[in-house]
DNA sequence: ACTCGATACATCGGTTCCGATGTATTGTCG
DNA sequence: CGACAATACATCGGAACCGATGTATCGAGT
């Protein structure tokens, strides 16, 4: 686990999308061309937010300029020549690095942060693993509130539009499901 | 209701953010100054995804420049000078337009769903409103896979890593507490 | 022979997003 | 009296996103 290069450094940033992570998750298992890589990233995350081709080339540019993964060109099996992906060890840093220390948005987005969980496991570290837990379950036990009067947060009964009344159920019983899944896995974790 | 202006037909887009939408969701109530409406919306969805002030004031220009808000310029009250913003008439019949057919990743998205459930109210139209929740209904009822081994959909049961396993958990349980919802409501709707 | 769909990659241009930064005023706390 | 937070708006530049479109190959159907 050698220091980052500077080309590295210069990569961190803020708000490096989810997609990247997504690229790198993957990759972190196996080298893949960019057309398979679609394909996983779309079963991962597409019925919400699809991955358009013109989205993922570009961030495989960047993080290829970025150092953290190479291509190299192979004749096409089956059509046109593929350019396989792998991480380079930059890149694998940085993927552990994106885990360890995710974004805030990695915990309070449940698009990304279901990112995140995809490929926690790569960290390899239960305590570090935990600690990511951990922040999710204290973004999700401050009371989250969506409707005010005046500064005073509206509870589900008080409303009487059935839709906002809605928004307060689901994301109650969301989160209360996520709690319960969070104290248990953190218990495993620590235990 | 009349028909839209040539300006108004132009901007009706893809992917028009739901930050517009939320803009013209809390105008449609009464008119607001850019600071309160940021606290307003900040509340709805800023727990999630923060919004910022250089992403709001952007967007309110561009719902001006198409002709949806107007702008008065008042005497500040407190501090620097206000600007109150107000919906026009295209600007309600956007709103409407937007809540009757949503884009497709309003539904499939569960933060932009959120917002188009906070402001469902304002289409006062029970078919309607029925019709948009159905949408959602569909989506949540084909089943979503989010690990694959090859073709096959792999289930909670047969991963190993315990995140993915959270995942697939997680999942499952908000979307069995929100067609709980979407059922009840469609039966009050309907009935 | 022709079309069509899947595989596989790429660019262009427009929109949106957002961190950093700047301006100005008022009220509050020490 | 000075620092600081809150109110209130705005711009700039870069990054990310994405629809449309283009290129090319291969196999299966018709």
């Amino acid at each position: 686990m050698g220091a980052l290069s500077p080309r590295c450094t210069a990569l961190i940033r803020q708000n490096a999308g989810m997609l990247e992570l997504a690229i790198l998750g993957f990759l972190y298992d196996t080298p893949l061309h960019g057309y398979e890589l679609r394909k996983r990233i779309s079963a991962l995350t597409g019925h919400v937010r699809p991955v358009a081709e013109s989205t993922l080339y570009p961030a495989i540019k960047r993080l290829e300029k970025a150092g953290l993964l190479v291509r190299a060109t192979e004749p096409g099996a089956v059509a046109a020549p593929r350019h396989v992906l792998s991480l380079t060890d930059e890149g694998r840093i940085e993927l552990r690095r994106r885990l360890t220390e995710p974004d805030e948005r990695d915990i309070t987005d449940e698009n990304r942060w279901f990112t995140v969980l995809a490929f926690l496991r790569h960290l390899d570290d239960a305590p570090a693993q935990a600690a990511v837990l951990r922040r999710r379950l204290a973004f999700l036990e401050e009371p989250a509130s969506f409707f005010y009067d005046g500064d005073r947060a509206l509870r589900a009964e008080e409303l009487d539009d059935p839709f906002r009344r809605g928004v307060l159920t689901i994301a109650r019983a969301t989160s209360r499901a996520e709690l319960r899944w969070l104290r248990a896995t953190l218990e495993s974790l620590d235990g």
